[in-house]
DNA sequence: GTACAACAATTGTATATACAAATGTAATTA
DNA sequence: TAATTACATTTGTATATACAATTGTTGTAC
């Protein structure tokens, strides 16, 4: 049932520009269902996950907001509102900047350091299964056919 | 500024699975940028139109909400408040069902179909532009392959 | 025919997202 | 140094989405 013409139900023939994108959005659906369930079990939201590992990846450097923000896959319009979420979970900090008071200096705690350490692998393995269908050299190619796109 | 190390910022390789989700996902925010930009001259959103696209593929034969859920790409989980927004637009039509008064019977009018002879042609035009990085092959191999990777 | 299960859609609630306006702080300039 | 501009984040508001609970209707079993 995951072929494109069964999924919409139409004997017509679409121009290939029109399929393609049918064809990316039904599958990021699918992707994104995966995403949703997994990080579902663990109480967090995808974007949240994505600032906790941008987080780490300061290795003890605190961040400011508009430097998260520009990190982030999907730039959230209200990055406010998600460290808050963060921050009542104890997963990280914030402080206002000392030398520049407009700023804030956000870092992540220990125990949002340990929910990474679980999620971490296990989202690895989850990667790995999405991808399964595809072969080493499909996924290459359907890597470098991605970046085209964006142009 | 589209490649993928560039965005993350991160020197780290990642194994293909994971850079394959994240090329995904970026590309992903792209084109719905685009989509969201588009629609949003007419007032209504992508579900919006994915719907008054349903009804007119119709011909004339009311809907119901099964029916539409059935067929939407994305599924969305409330569909009666997204044919509410449509009706106050004008754009629709909602009756009971007079053999089975549970279900309703969902028709698009005429002003919906008028909305959609303008909106079609300049969308096609934009999934043209959107696909334009790709050659005709490429996008037949982007399709294969976005097929085997829904399973 | 009454009780009960199944069906189809709607409503309620919590959360997420988009965008604009507002707040508070720092830098600039006259 | 007072006024203005730019900066960084927060808050407000509208809309969208996810999921559960509810309403009203139909079908079925007894």
């Amino acid at each position: 049932m995951s072929k494109l013409e069964d999924i919409l139900k139409s004997d017509a023939t679409l121009p290939l520009a029109k399929r393609t994108a049918l064809n990316f959005m039904i599958t990021n659906k699918t992707l994104s269902e995966n995403y949703l369930d997994f990080f579902k079990q663990y109480d967090i939201s995808g974007q949240q996950f994505n600032v906790l590992r941008i987080l780490k990846g300061q290795k003890g450097k605190p961040a400011n907001l508009a430097t998260i923000q520009e990190r982030m896959i999907d730039k959230n319009s209200n990055t406010t509102r998600l460290i808050d979420k963060l921050i009542l979970k104890g997963f990280v900090e914030r402080t206002i900047c000392p030398e520049n008071r407009r700023k804030v200096e956000i870092i992540i705690t220990k125990n949002g350091l340990k929910l990474l350490d679980v999620i971490d692998p296990k989202l690895n393995r989850l990667e790995e299964d999405i991808m399964k269908p595809l072969t080493t050299t499909e996924a290459e190619t359907l890597n470098i056919l991605l970046e085209k796109l964006r142009g």
